[in-house]
DNA sequence: GCCAACGTTGGC
DNA sequence: GCCAACGTTGGC
């Protein structure tokens, strides 16, 4: 069982639209790092915490699931969306991602700047200066304490 | 809108 | 393989 945390810009797609659509394809990350991570590190069942970017004030508005198993991202082959990658090739698809089930939305968002003053999040790898990936790791330790803070119970 | 901190691209 | 130029992310 592994903890992540995923983020996303909640005016293309927050916690409200994922807990509508109930399961969602994570289509569209075009890193590596975050590929692998969800090729090769992720399992269903592991818990992600589901973070809105790019909005006043940042921070985590709820809880995801690993919903299921790897595979490649339609939209690399798909010439009409914004993800399309023309040089992946069919035979090897290189972008693959897994579908995110929507488990709780907190009510009320943890701020990002409330999650950096707490000593009990020292060293989460979204906290870090600089970190742009769209999804990392987290400890078990930090999963637990922010949804402590956010008063939830798996 | 600014800009720091990256990641990617491509000439050499 | 180096690295300058460019593009993107995302907090502020």
């Amino acid at each position: 069982m592994r903890y992540w945390l995923i983020k996303s810009e909640p005016d293309v797609f927050s916690i409200d639209h994922l807990r509508k659509a109930k399961r969602e394809p994570w289509s569209g990350v075009r890193n590596y790092q975050a590929r692998n991570s969800m090729r090769d590190d992720m399992s269903p069942g592991d818990l992600a915490l589901f973070y809105h970017s790019s909005t006043n004030p940042p921070g985590v508005a709820g809880i995801a699931k690993v919903a299921g198993e790897p595979y490649p991202d339609p939209t690399q082959f798909d010439p009409k969306s914004e993800y399309h990658d023309p040089t992946s090739p069919k035979d090897n698809p290189r972008w693959i991602l897994v579908d995110f089930e929507f488990v709780a939305k907190f009510d009320a968002e943890i701020p990002l700047q409330q999650m950096k003053e707490d000593p009990a999040l020292d060293g989460m790898v979204v906290l870090q200066k600089g970190t742009r990936l769209s999804i990392t790791p987290v400890e078990a330790k930090h999963f637990k304490h922010v949804c402590k803070l956010a008063r939830w119970k798996p």
